[in-house]
DNA sequence: AAAATTATATGATTTAAATCATATAATGCC
DNA sequence: GGCATTATATGATTTAAATCATATAATTTT
């Protein structure tokens, strides 16, 4: 027999409304929402828009994990933002009225949706709230990218790697065995993200491997030992 | 005789009205906006506010260059922004009501305005074009910053100080000349920001000089060869 | 104006990290 | 399953850039 009642893969359950910016919105208002939404599911490796590209509206993560992505100077890959289920992608080209000077990439199978442009420029114009949410993501964007600048201009590659894991277990953290990062990257791509080659990538987590701080198995990396890694990524406070 | 008509130093002719965020704000707006200000003068090498400490408000650069600063590693400097007049500064930390993750100082003589962070809230609260304004200015500071960090990742040092120069003059412009860069920075400070040390700087700078990219007299830097820059900076496009 | 401090300059040396090279392991594919 | 491709691993070499060192020029301070 068919249950004609609620749809119970809307908006009212999903990672979008309880873990993002639209926690703010009151229920008739996440209703008004899926109206204006499509969602979708991404393969692993897909591109959920490009670089250049010119945003058509809001993506959410549902499900999955993406990085952003530049093309830097001799087509090398820069990964800008790591971005989690609950987050917004394409906030940025989209609130500036610019085209996409990222790329998004699916690390895993995702399920991601699109709130289409004009309505969701309405809804940040009706609700300062979800405005201020949005705000407040950019900034701690922003944040983020300053403290890497830091990083970059001013420690070494072994100290900026051990912070790069330390990184990856704040963003998507730890398995249930609470110790493997819960993310599966390529040596190359996290090089991209600490900025160093894909050899020296290697050469450093197999030390950090042989120095108990960490261990591997396949793109798995487990932290072993935090307090070493913390001293080894020579972070202050 | 005491003239007792309108106040020539008023918000309606200074730099934050016409070049800035409020350029969008209607006569009684800004009039408004007058009243929840205050200026203040600072001599050069002067803090506008330093880094964990709270904001209290919105800074407009009415005339003078600010940079922002944070101290790294071992207490390294690192310039994080260059400012100018008609920026304004503080809005990260302010609208995400968080305290200073950086440090304001003047690179010269400055007269900044800070207006009411209950009031500013208000007015953007009530104005969405004034916080479209805001969030586009916020939209390109995490833009440049992306863009810097895949500099430092990517470019080497001779590149990235090629780049630096560039930037200087995309901020600052030139001086009536039309090819001294329109601000004096030490050595060190554009070692700050480039991610490189002082000596290194100063050598590339000499080499620069050599090379007959640039001029140098003091801390005045004239670009001499503008397309060679341009190539030894390695920018695509 | 002289002394002291700080900034700029340049040479010599060291070092971190990239590059080059090659081997093995893992994954995708017909 | 076996072949091809890609990813990981590790050694050897080179190179860019930091560091150390010292000198001179430019500011500040007294």
């Amino acid at each position: 027999m068919k249950n004609n009642g609620p749809i119970e893969t809307g908006c009212m359950h999903c990672n979008v409304r309880l873990n993002s910016v639209f926690n703010v919105l009151d229920e008739d208002q996440v209703k008004d929402l899926c109206i204006h939404k499509s969602c979708a599911v991404y393969k692993k490796g897909q591109y959920v828009f490009t670089e250049n590209g010119l945003p058509a509206g809001l993506f959410c993560i549902n499900s999955g994990k993406i990085k952003l992505t530049t093309t830097g100077y001799d087509g090398k890959e820069q990964i800008l933002r790591l971005v989690k289920s609950g987050d917004i992608v394409g906030y940025r080209a989209l609130l500036s009225n610019e085209r996409y000077h990222c790329s998004a990439v699916t690390l895993e199978d995702a399920s991601i949706c699109i709130i289409d442009k004009k309505y969701f420029f309405d809804a940040i114009e009706s609700s300062p709230k979800l405005m201020f949410e949005v705000v407040k993501k950019m900034s701690q964007d922003l944040k983020v990218a300053e403290d890497h600048i830091v990083s970059l201009s001013q420690k070494n590659v072994r100290e900026r790697m051990a912070e790069a894991l330390l990184f990856l277990k704040a963003t998507y953290g730890f398995e249930e065995d609470n110790q493997t990062i819960n993310v599966s990257l390529s040596r190359e791509e996290i090089a991209d993200y600490v900025g160093t080659s894909t050899e020296s990538c290697i050469r450093l987590l197999s030390e950090f491997n042989n120095d108990k701080l960490i261990s591997l198995k396949g793109k798995k990396i487990s932290i072993v030992n935090l307090q070493k890694l913390i001293q080894t990524a020579n972070i202050e406070d």
